[in-house]
DNA sequence: CTACGTTACGAAAACCTTTTAGGTGATTTC
DNA sequence: GAAATCACCTAAAAGGTTTTCGTAACGTAG
């Protein structure tokens, strides 16, 4: 076990040839003999060489490594995006060196200057809200590519769901299931996803002449506002057909609530969460209709394009990635006249 | 952004001495007056210095580098404990180098060859479920340390939440807020969580001279699940006056479908959860009591055990880890002949 | 004045790989 | 028969840091 590891002087020898002759052949590079090549191979696999990645680096500049700096695993958004980063780097043989600051600025700035120390080829930066935060990559002699939240300098490269076009999904839907009055709960107003979603919503009305049933009721990001909301929304709009929620809790609430108050979800109600959190919207009673930012494929793409901006083709700029409609039980069409 | 770097070339030069001098002042060592050691550090800052760890790295052999290799990153329980552990290597100067093999063992193949030939100092395993995993230790040429999957290799180094003094610590609750006649609700059984509850629970029972009431009801760990089991039970069961449920979402299904039978928690039935998985433990009506296995600190010990492994002190064994009890509204002491 | 110890610094080796420039022998070309 | 070409291989340098060893300069004891 602590035997030292074989270097590439160790695999020539054993095969007999120079050092730069091992390299080239282990390379594929030209200038050597397909049986010398195949010798050394052998040497290699006998003394299961593995280069060292440190002094590649060393005379290449290259890390073959990026650094995922995370603001808060906590939360619930950051992991996804996290996730499909990791993923699209494990497949370009990139390494990820994982940092989570906390939401802390001291700590952010201890593991950039870590990161950097470690010549990472790039960095990822992953936020937990879609509000912009503050742009590092002039500090920093690497690409970065801000994923989730964007940086609030428009040159940097941001990837961010699309939260217009999620509610606006999401209202086309409800509008084609015959609903008509339709609500909004959602989070506090400053969170610009809560924001971005009430102007789709009210465009996407807009366009179909209709009108919002009610006020937007801003609030908090949790199932005892959504219960909350139901009660105060059920008393003042009688007629209230459908609610669009701004996550799956305030949905998972206002079903209860509503439940409680003898209004049945979908028939009197239809009912659309936010965010596809399966442990919830596939617990409900009925089962939730929801929008699915595709965290994992925005981290993916966000990845990807580190990758093109290590390799110098950059594409700045604040990118909406799109989101889907999934379609459970609590938006069944309405049936008028029953 | 793109002027290269300042190496310690550039710092001595700047300060006037050799290559030598600058390395021995940066580094603390002795040999090097006061005047020069200031000198070397002003040059060294004035270009903003930072040392290449790979060269360093191919120097000492060390990389001050981990490899933390999860299963499954989507589940619940690997999260906390990667956080715990990426903490305690941040304080600890280490970097982490992540791979989520996604519970896949091919994925998990490559993964463990793609951290040894970047050298890793050590690898941490963390597993989603505490069902022992397959042993990579003899394979790899580095210290390894699993947490809450153990190792199948008890001379292995593992640590893993106490599941059956967690129950214990949850019976003992019960009882001693007046509680008697106590049923379990649990998921699969092959679950070595739930089977090593169920065997705390019984004990505990036991040594107060205490039955459990009716069987244990292995299931699955959802909210539907505890809805199903719940009818059942209030059904079976009349005289039940507690429930200890496998996790926080089958405790949620049961109080739920509690209040539907008319039943009132806690006072007719205290429901006691597993996980303390705040999203639900902290909006169910009433809040939940529930056991927090405190993972994040298993990550933590785990990362520092994994520190004492690579300075060569291992601590073989596997390490149960102790829960801690919260306490909410779901058990308010009951009120017998009120 | 010699011998020796101490202090402060510098030269060079070591870590491992890749790349460049060059070298050797054999074959082909004029 | 000399020169050029070719195929294959090697020596050496480069990358940045730390460490070992060597060497001055200086002071002190004899």
């Amino acid at each position: 076990m602590t035997t030292r590891r074989a270097t590439i002087t160790d695999v020539a020898a054993l095969a007999g040839v120079s050092v730069a002759t091992a390299s080239k052949a282990l390379n594929g590079k030209d200038d050597v003999r397909a049986t010398t090549r195949q010798l050394v191979i052998d040497a290699a696999t006998q003394l299961s060489f593995q280069p060292n990645v440190l002094a590649q680096g060393l005379l290449s500049g290259q890390t073959r490594t990026v650094g995922l700096l995370t603001s808060d695993m906590v939360g619930r958004f950051g992991i996804p995006v996290l996730l499909g980063a990791e993923n699209a780097f494990g497949a370009g043989e990139m390494a990820v060196l994982l940092c989570d600051a906390r939401g802390d600025a001291i700590r952010e700035q201890h593991y950039i200057r870590t990161l950097l120390s470690r010549r990472v080829d790039g960095l990822i930066v992953v936020g937990e809200s879609t509000n912009p935060r503050p742009s590092i990559t002039k500090d920093v002699p690497v690409p970065v590519v801000y994923a989730y939240a964007p940086s609030d300098d428009p040159a940097d490269v941001s990837f961010v769901p699309d939260d217009e076009g999620g509610a606006r999904l999401a209202v086309r839907h409800l509008i084609a299931t015959g609903r008509t009055r339709i609500a909004h709960i959602t989070g506090p107003t400053d969170y610009k996803a809560a924001t971005d979603r009430d102007r789709g919503i009210r465009g996407t009305l807009d366009e179909a002449g209709l009108e919002l049933a009610g006020e937007t009721l801003y609030g908090a990001w949790s199932q005892r506002w959504g219960r909350l909301a139901a009660d105060m929304l059920l008393l003042n709009e009688p007629k209230l057909d459908a609610v669009f929620c701004g996550n799956d809790q305030i949905a998972a609430g206002f079903i209860e609530a509503a439940r409680e108050r003898g209004r049945r979800v979908p028939d009197d109600i239809a009912v659309i969460g936010y965010d596809n959190w399966e442990v919830l919207s596939e617990e409900t009673r009925p089962t939730l209709t929801t929008i699915d930012p595709d965290l994992e494929r925005l981290g993916h793409t966000a990845a990807q394009h580190l990758f093109a901006a290590i390799d110098g083709k950059a594409t700045p700029g604040v990118h909406s990635m799109p989101t889907r409609l999934v379609i459970r039980d609590s938006t069944a069409p309405s049936m008028p006249e029953l």
